[in-house]
DNA sequence: GTCTATACTCGGATAGAC
DNA sequence: GTCTATCCGAGTATAGAC
């Protein structure tokens, strides 16, 4: 009997498990609205009536996955930005930190995009209480102060902004830069690795004195 | 009989673009899948019946908004891109015109990386048969010959992605940078006015010699 | 051309047997 | 915990009266 017990246990951990990774590939390509339960069921190799067993509701298994998801991206950016650097080292970091975690992920970015346009009120609630708006300030107001400092010109919003823009962009926006260059998925990936590199001398070019 | 026949052509027409307008609407901030039928007919202020009559289906619909916000991009994007300018003088066109027409057109960004993401297949034929290919393709040529000649610096894709980046993301993730950055509508629509100027100094730094 | 009523399909959610 | 069957709402599309 105790057995037993711990069997379902254990087993009842694998299953919510094999669906939260299930419906995180779902929603990350599809979106909330465009996630389809019957496509996580079948990634997960379970069925339907599973999915509601264990999270209720679609809205309520988004909502797992989703700040699952965000912590972990919080905590990675989080330390890129709160180490101990110069500014010039610290935007090197973050390019590149930012670039690895996107190349592994790379339908993330667009996710969040789409979400938080859907949805702005929830996300900006969500900003106050996670540490993402705390990380995101940070790296805006060292970036003020290194303007302060001389260090690098500019309107600190608008480099923040850009920064951003020039690591995220090539992600969210993937297949229809693919399309407009023509390139096929490895070059494009190629393209993607090389950037890295590159990145950092057009936006160090960019805002030193 | 003639007079009444005249009037059912007017009335038609108008009625069409109408719907035209009201579609083009719904669809770019909601998408394809995501728009609603309804919503496009409260838009325009007939009923649903109405859109069938005229549109036969939602896919044929979509389709003939879509191309028509297609060409006039390119139309407009084309008139920049082969003007007979500097390489330098031609970006800062590009810049201030992309952004006065996506500050006119805001949602039309986001919207095309979704609906690109969402069938590739269609906009590879398109970009094929339409004259976007060409326009691009000129853009980044153009580049390409610039740095030949010792005019700018770096890899041709990179800078042109770079550019787009810079131009494109402030738009299609506006309300994420809008939340991160603490702005108000109103800020935000600021900071996008000044930024057609800053970015030229942004820019031309990274790519000159 | 325009409307109302209705058919049909899809997808999320629940009931109930095992 | 897991499955099958079923319900129910939403949304597209059509029929048919005017």
């Amino acid at each position: 009997m105790f057995v037993y017990f711990i069997t379902m246990t254990e087993e009842k951990k694998d299953t919510e498990q094999t669906i939260k990774e299930a419906a995180k590939k779902i929603f990350l390509v599809n979106g909330l609205k465009g996630a389809r339960m019957q496509a996580i069921a079948d990634e997960a190799g379970i069925n339907r009536a599973m999915l509601h067993y264990y999270f209720r509701t679609k809205d309520k298994l988004f909502e797992v996955i989703f700040s699952d998801a965000m912590t972990e991206m919080n905590q990675r950016m989080g330390a890129i930005i709160t180490s101990d650097l110069p500014i010039l080292k610290k935007i090197e970091h973050f390019v590149h930190g930012y670039s690895e975690s996107a190349i592994s992920n790379p339908e993330f970015d667009l996710f969040i995009i789409n979400e938080f346009r859907q949805n702005p009120t929830y996300f900006d609630e969500m900003m106050k209480t996670s540490n993402a708006g705390t990380v995101i300030k940070g790296f805006a107001s060292e970036i003020e102060k290194a303007i302060d400092k001389k260090e690098i010109v500019g309107n600190p919003n608008q480099i923040f902004l850009s920064i951003i823009a020039l690591c995220i962009f090539p992600f969210a926006a993937k297949t229809m830069v693919r399309t407009m260059l023509g390139h096929s998925e490895k070059q494009y990936t190629k393209l993607l690795e090389e950037r890295k590199d590159f990145l950092m001398q057009f936006i160090i070019k960019a805002i030193t004195p």
